[in-house]
This record gives C-alpha cells, structure tokens and sequence, in this order.
DNA sequence: ATGAAAATGAAAATCATTTTCATATTGGAG
DNA sequence: CTCCAATATGAAAATGATTTTCATTTTCAT
C-alpha cells in the first residue's frame, strides 16, 4: 500500500544537506547555494517536490518568512524533547525540561489546550534578546 | 518625527473589520469576501499596503499558510497575557497563567531563552485533539 | 534485461503580493 | 475658508517563489 520510494542521488544529497543542518532552517535558495559549490545540478521542481514530499510525510518543520518557505529536518529523537527558535537568528535549541513537562499537563488540564512537542515555541536567545535591548 | 497618519474609510473599515476578528486570523481574501458582503470597495493595494504598515508597526501577528498570510490584530491588553493558536481551526486562547509565567523564568535561567509573551504558542484545542485521535 | 511505476527537469503557468505611477484626499498653516 | 504639501488610493503591470505540464530518464522487482 504504501508508495515505493525510489533511491536516487538527488534524495539521497538533498537528505545529506538537510540532516546537516538540524540548527537552523534552510530555504530552496540555501541548497541551491550549496549545491553550486559542490558543482553539483538539481531540477529546481526535484527540489521542490522532494521538499513537498517529506513535508507531507511530517518529516519537515516549516516556516515562512517574506514569501520564501525554510525547512528543517525532525531528527528521530524530536518527538522527546522540546524546541526553542529564536526568532531573530533562527537558531533552534533542543532541549529536555521537566518542568516544561508539567506545565504542558496544567495547560491540558486548566486550559484545555495540547501543546504538541512537535511544536516550536518562539522567543530570542541571549544574544539577540542582548542586541534587542542596546537598541532601546 | 513620527509619521503622520491620514483618516480615511478605507482604514477605519480595516480596522473595525480586524478588531471584530480577533480570536482567528484573517486573509486578504476574508477581507475581501466580507467588502462584498457590505457592497463596499477597496483596492487590493490599499488592502495590502494597510496591513504591512500595521504589521511594521507590530501591531498584527501574521502566519503564512499556503502561500498565503494571515493577520490578527493585537489588542492592547495582550502584552499581558498568552496566546495558544490552534493548528488545525485556527482558534487563538487568550489567557493568563502564573504557572506559565514561572515556566518562562524557568527557561530564562535554565535554557538561556526568552520566551515573549508577544509569540504564540501552537497546539491543538480539545475539539480538534479530539478528532485526531478518532483518526487513528 | 524488460517494463511498469516512479522520478527528473526545462519551460510555462500560477497566484499572492509588491511596485509603479497618475490621481485624489487629508488636515494644518495662513 | 482655501491652499498646498504630504500622504493615501487604486488600476495595471511586475515580481518571484512555487507548482504544473509533459516529454524523457531512471529505478528495481520479476
């Protein structure tokens, strides 16, 4: 039942490319950069449609920002842990937390809402939260 | 120095339209369903360029979704509180939750991460948990 | 080693959003 | 009140990331 994927090098560089880059979220435009430099050639439409494809699957976080889509890999381990994304650098942190834990149950329990691990909660990590505030 | 800004009808049906939908987020397609509803118009550009001025301003949260954006006004007491956005029918929970409060000190200090109270937090609401779970 | 299913990619199409530019509106100064 | 410079409007054209089309190539089970 369930389609055969076939194996060929575009999937296989494009999985290398995205599991290489887990910190952060990559557009079309960043693998098309990359594969410039290893001299390599990809049909733009292969690069999207195997996007498509694994975002389909629920193998991809993805986000827009100014019309472009950027993508990130959900690693194997991701369902057990947390994600933090800072909103100005994009850098994410993976991270356990017992207390975040129990909080997900009391938003269950007291607000009626399920908070999804898969889910990413945004904020600013120290560094731009730091150049936030020099601006004020 | 700031920019003075002109009263017209086009901005003032833009604004009581966004400040009537603010448990969802809205498109410039809604919008414009809803012009025709009132046998009202307004250009496209003059839709678009309101809304980017708003959002400029931080005045909206905006989401893309297919290749779409959509807007939600901030109303002014929403600094104060959180907000759980439903991934699936849309639905934004306003609310305020001291165990909440503690867990973003908790991460401040433990995670290095500030969570704003400005950022959403995705889930899903019990109806919608609800019929995915009757999927499975 | 064959062939049906699946994948590729160049070129054209799509479509939400932005830009251009000519015209209209706003509201403060006189 | 009226003039005018700053600002806002909107139709039409442009943009640009993504999708579709379609002819060709590749994969892999038999």
């Amino acid at each position: 039942m369930d389609n055969i994927v076939y194996k060929t090098g575009q999937r296989e560089f494009l999985i290398e490319y995205l599991k290489n880059n887990t910190d952060r979220y990559v557009s079309v435009e960043d693998i098309e950069k990359f594969l410039y430099k290893k001299q390599k050639k990809i049909g733009l439409t292969t690069i999207y449609r195997f996007l498509n494809k694994l975002e389909g699957e629920g193998k991809l976080r993805v986000e827009t920002k100014n019309h472009t889509k950027y993508y990130q890999l959900i690693l194997d381990g991701c369902q057990n842990h947390f994600h933090l994304k800072c909103a100005k650098c994009g850098k994410v942190i993976h991270f356990e937390c017992e207390e975040f834990n129990n909080m997900i149950n009391h938003i269950q329990k007291e607000h009626e809402f399920f908070i999804d691990s898969k889910f990413v909660i945004n904020g600013l990590c120290t560094e731009c939260k730091k150049i936030e505030e020099e601006k004020i």
